[in-house]
DNA sequence: GATGGGCCTTCCAGTAGATGGAGGGTCAAC
DNA sequence: GTTGACCCTCCATCTACTGGAAGGCCCATC
């Protein structure tokens, strides 16, 4: 199966698939011409990688557990912990962000919109620390 | 003043003063040796970059925002506008990561997390799209 | 005046995770 | 035989910095 087949069934881009080649998280075969030739295997170890960092694992991370679930000694702790600590990191943007939205939400709001110059959009921004 | 007293007083580090030059956020005056030489209003526009930073916005959008704040004729719906496109961006990573979060909170309940190799976690990464 | 430490400067490289494009090979169809 | 759609590699680009090397400046101390 070339690329483009591949990419259509795993669900992700070419040129990102060449990529993960790049970085060692597949490695297909090659055809007389040069050309990749994607196995079923390949293609599973594709969805896995879209599926992994759609739910926001780091490539490394990817790779470890890419590594776990090929390795049939593994203990589903070593996954579970690697998903908790990813699990942190995803609270703590979560924090950042909702505290986020709650500030810009809050100017917006007390922001008219208007022609007028007047902004405490702006007017926040420029705040200066201590007054 | 030099860039390290500025970085302490506006909340940044020096390499990130210098790369705000480099860019042309700001043009700090220099000194007769080549220092840079930041004056309260270049101390005021670093403030001002770091607050709009950290509420998220593009370097380009305080790049705008810094314009609208010196142009007097300005007309603060131009400002509301930035900051709502600015939100419904917020408002889209929420989303995405609180749909992450969910996904993952409820694979590692599922996962016993002992030294068995089952493992629900790696189980889902590993579902092929249609069965 | 030599030396040391702590600044400052510029420039280059690297980070994450792709993505875009140039330049060129391959292959099937018309 | 020549389009057009693929494929290949390699390099550049994106965001927003950050780290480090190599070298200059300034002040204090011996």
């Amino acid at each position: 199966m070339n690329i483009s087949e591949a990419g259509r069934r795993a669900g992700l881009p070419p040129k990102t698939i060449r990529f993960y080649e790049d970085i060692g998280l597949i490695a297909p075969a090659r055809m007389d011409n040069g050309y990749r030739d994607f196995s079923e295997e390949d293609l599973h170890r594709l969805a896995f990688l879209r599926r992994a960092r759609a739910l926001g694992f780091t490539v490394e991370e990817c790779r470890q557990l890419l590594g776990l679930y090929h390795d049939k000694t593994r203990s589903s702790a070593d996954v579970k912990r690697l998903a908790r600590e990813h699990l942190q990191r995803v609270d703590v943007q979560l924090a950042e962000l909702e505290q986020m939205r709650a500030t810009l939400a809050h100017l917006i709001d007390a922001c008219s919109g208007d022609q007028s110059p007047n902004c405490p959009i702006l007017a926040d921004l420029s705040q200066t620390p201590k007054g």
